[in-house]
DNA sequence: ACCATTCCTGAAACTGGTTTCAACACTTTG
DNA sequence: CAAAGTGTTGAAACCAGTTTCAGGAATGGT
């Protein structure tokens, strides 16, 4: 009695309507149902295309995109490989470039590395075989020949925030040069003189290179003599804290009676300024300054505050997206590069004189 | 003379080689082939299956998940629908999830309904128009129609964290009446008497409604005269700071002499307390006893540290998806209720006298 | 030696669409 | 009024696979 309701995967049956059923209910063709969803405006008859239309409706149907992909080589699928999807980067980046997709009518099939490149080639292989038509790219271009893969495909591709020598293809991110200029004028006009530029290690990710050199560049522009300001970079990895430590160490001793600062290069490096900082008892802001790429939700309640470039995230995805489509429509120009800049989110870890320390003294 | 060089997407020939190819290179039909890839070990004369694997490596073929979806409606695609990405919780799922869904050479199509449950429907649809096999929903489950449609659809589904009443599925989340009594448990340890359990608009969604009920029932049990224990709930809003302040500065009042303390649900309240905190310009800990659901990269280094209710994201995520997939291997079961339990990490957040102010003072 | 199985293989049909091509109707023109 | 041109429509081929079905070879039993 009760069995249809306890076990509804008996109803299973409404099996999405086919083609073929729109055309039997319409009394035409499948040809011209297929012409009335693709280029509905010209060829048919009204009368026909009224017929259909309601046929359609009725079976609520909507056409199959993998079969529509099998003949068309069109899926409506765009590939987003990132190399870490625990990155707040990486995550508000995808959002930016789901929600350009949604509006153009494509879905987003994403590839998520772990960050271990040696996936990249998988990614790559396993989305081209769903015939993505294009893929937007985070990742490390580790392995020169995943990326240009997808173009032997012949599918277009964006770069997003790392560049891959060698590969010619749109390319967005952030204004690095800008941005470093941003963090560490504003640490040298708080009043911080002994800089230190704390990054993942470089190899040769393009954005950390980048990041790296513009902040040599700044430091070399400045005439020691004249303004007192001095600076270093070190490459914090995953698993030693105690080099990190050390180096912090050496960054005040150096100092000597000047601010020492920081500038961390991605909200993973933060963090582990931030762990350091705790476990060598100091303050942020007063014991050390600190700048730190990507602003985050929690940016604001750590410590003092923590000062941050902010990336446009959201936008950096969106006009990957678009950019992407703008090939798929047949865009055929030579590489594009666009850069957007940053702004800076000054907060309390790069206020020498941290007012909660001045109440507690 | 350099332009292939220059111009590489005019060698964009490769274009994948298909069955047919395959089955011509080593001199045998199409069905044969496809033996070979679906049931290798038996139906085949050994000498044969050598010949097509041979041809098979040489081309380095593999055959085009879509077209295969066409005709045995196994598209290896598993559609998973998330109501935030930018929620850190549905991240760490999704980590889980895509690890064993590659394992086991299933690929993930994500949509991020971007907290705009209206979506639903239309994410639901979406994915199925491209044959995913079935679904693993983290959702808020509003539009009720929208998760039965996929059932509708004869595709099953996973529900993850969020229950949607009268819907039969499977279903994978955290033990929430545990995880609330290990919290509240601790806040008592700790010394906090006056509780108040901050959620956001609690609404239909399951796993709010749970751990609502569990705190009432951990308050209820007690008996206030002997325990001098007392709790009150309050739901915070995005938009409305002065709401939470003025809930935080009451429960200190009802507290009166005693020690005031709160469990936020989950880590988007978590901020918002601590937000509202800077605001008072309370010390986390001595003037509020706090333990927040969801553990996270930052949590240890807001103020003293926050004391976490850790979930097994990574877990859940993993066993949502394998749940899953023995369902879509025709394992027919009436559904599962999978309860995995958080454990807690304290930290200063719930710790009456802190460190830090006993050193100030 | 003959017939019945069993095993392996290829041809052809099928999946759900799109696209080419030919046929048909209806105008327009000489 | 016939010839040519134009515009719609349907039949059939095609995409890249899987699956059914039927035929041929090899084996087994008598």
């Amino acid at each position: 009695m009760s069995l249809p309701k306890i076990q509804p995967s008996i109803t299973r049956s409404p099996a999405r309507a086919t083609i073929a059923d729109v055309a039997r209910l319409a009394g035409v063709s499948k040809a011209t149902v297929s012409r009335f969803l693709n280029h509905r405006e010209t060829l048919l008859t009204p009368d026909i295309a009224a017929r259909v239309e309601v046929a359609v409706a009725a079976l609520s149907y909507s056409p199959s995109p993998m079969a529509r992909a099998l003949k068309r080589g069109r899926s409506r699928l765009i590939g987003l490989v990132v190399a870490d999807v625990t990155n707040p980067f990486s995550v508000a980046v995808l959002r930016g470039a789901e929600k350009a997709c949604q509006e153009a009518g494509y879905l987003l099939m994403l590839f998520n590395l772990g960050n271990d490149s040696r996936c990249e080639g998988k990614a790559i292989e396993a989305l081209s075989a769903y015939q993505v038509e294009g893929f937007i790219l985070n990742t490390l271009g580790g392995d020169a020949g995943a990326a240009a893969d997808a173009a032997r495909h012949g599918k277009p591709v964006v770069l997003v925030d790392r560049r891959h020598h060698n590969m010619q293809a749109d390319f967005v991110s952030l204004d690095n040069a800008g941005a470093v200029q941003l963090g560490a004028r504003h640490l040298v006009d708080a009043g911080y003189r002994e800089l230190l530029f704390i990054s993942e290690p470089v190899k040769n990710v393009s954005s950390r290179v980048e990041r790296d050199a513009a902040f040599r560049s700044f430091i070399g522009d400045a005439d020691p003599e004249v303004t007192g300001l001095q600076g270093c970079t070190f490459e914090s990895t995953d698993d030693n804290s105690d080099a990190l430590d050390n180096a912090l160490r050496e960054q005040r001793q150096r100092a000597g009676g000047r601010l020492a600062g920081v500038i961390s290069s991605n909200a993973v490096v933060t963090l582990r300024v931030v762990a350091s900082l705790a476990r060598l008892g100091w303050q942020l802001g007063s014991d050390l300054g600190l700048v730190g790429f990507d602003d985050t939700e929690w940016s604001p309640y750590i410590g003092p505050g923590l000062t941050t470039i902010a990336q446009p995230t959201d936008e950096i995805g969106r006009l990957a997206a678009n950019c992407l489509m703008e090939r798929l429509n047949g865009l055929d120009l030579p590489p594009r590069q666009i850069l957007l800049s940053g702004h800076l989110l000054p907060r309390g870890s790069s206020v020498p004189a941290v007012l909660g320390s001045a109440l507690a003294s």
